[in-house]
DNA sequence: CTGGCATGTCAACACCTGTTGGCCTACAGT
DNA sequence: ACTGTAGGCCAACAGGTGTTGACATGCCAG
């Protein structure tokens, strides 16, 4: 996609055959699972031979490892309206998810692989805990509201997105939002317990 | 576990051996997933020559639609107080869930494997669509309702049996239901749309 | 012009997979 | 006693996997 004019000839600059081989292994990861994403069939994707995709990322969870790193974007939510955190959150995710394969793929990893469900749990524990943190009453129930938030998102996404509930699929974004919304906000801001 | 005391003999039914097969592969399913559950294992842990299990069903995706045959139990909770219909669906799918492995095997499968997508879809639409038609204001919706219920199920599934969330995982029974309860109770009932 | 390094390919290894066909053996019916 | 059949094992096939090392080739520095 993004041949630089500068160098017509035929050899690349090895940062852009390193982006070729992520997009193409996250797209993978996301439709077919760590499994049954082969490091031929990413190779054959990005253009170029397997050997390579061993000699810039080790071997595949290695790979796996360069290609599920995610930074959710959330901070930024944590000074927001508290009163419609729920529906920022909803809304923010849906982007989140269309954007690109990553969350898919992180998803469908962590669901089969050890190493895929270790990574989830981090991401977790640095990203969503700390925004439950910044608008629940009590900091010290953050830990087990993310989970519920995280839970509400993750169903969410697995019936929309990869078990393709039909209901799920035709559902409108507002329509999402509107459902998800005061859920979200109840996990994260209701006073007992 | 189940010898029978009649034939004390080396020789076992054929149904026996199909049942140890099943529960194998139920195991394997759910904690491996589809491709890293091999028949080989599968026929170690029930005590025989992988070759059995081809003649008994087939190949390995009919290994799976056996052992991911699925009754939810749900009708008997139509006709339950409709003000708890939601603590009682929580109860009931906490219990579905620790009972054996079939539903995660299910969800491990279905999130990788287009056929276990497609088992998925199934019982969502025979068993959760029906439950939520039967005490929904409009029975038009139960599709749309009955997809907001699975997403929170599973998610809390996800979170708790498959991925793990320490915080998730910490909660007890009575919490669960105590905060998805409500969730699930809005999902069925709520009026607007 | 000539090294050396970076980018890349090719061929192969060792292993594991689902699946198949042939062979053995103990039991039940006659 | 004999035989058919059901339950079970063994060895192998064909294909795919991650991974490795040797070899080629274009580019830049000296």
């Amino acid at each position: 996609m993004t041949t630089e004019a500068s160098a017509g000839g035929p050899r690349r600059t090895s940062e852009v055959t390193k982006a070729a081989i992520l997009e193409a292994a996250r797209e993978r990861f996301a439709s077919d699972g760590y499994e049954r994403a082969t490091i031929r069939a990413i190779a054959r994707d990005a253009g170029i031979d397997p050997s390579m995709v061993m000699r810039y990322y080790g071997n595949k969870e290695g790979l796996f490892a360069a290609a599920s790193e995610m930074d959710l974007g959330l901070p930024g939510l944590g000074r927001l309206p508290g009163k419609h955190i729920g529906a920022a959150l909803v809304t923010h995710f849906l982007d989140r998810w269309e954007a690109d394969d990553v969350l898919t793929a992180l998803l469908r990893v962590g669901v089969t692989n050890p190493a895929g469900a270790e990574r989830m749990r981090t991401i977790f524990a640095e990203q969503m805990i700390p925004v439950a943190a910044g608008v629940c009453p009590d900091p010290a129930d953050a830990p087990r509201r993310a989970a519920l938030v995280s839970s509400q998102i993750l169903g969410m996404a697995i019936a929309r997105y990869v078990l393709r509930f039909p209901p799920a699929v035709t559902m409108s974004r507002d329509e999402v939002v509107a459902w998800l919304a005061p859920t979200l906000q109840r996990y994260l801001t209701a006073e007992g317990a």
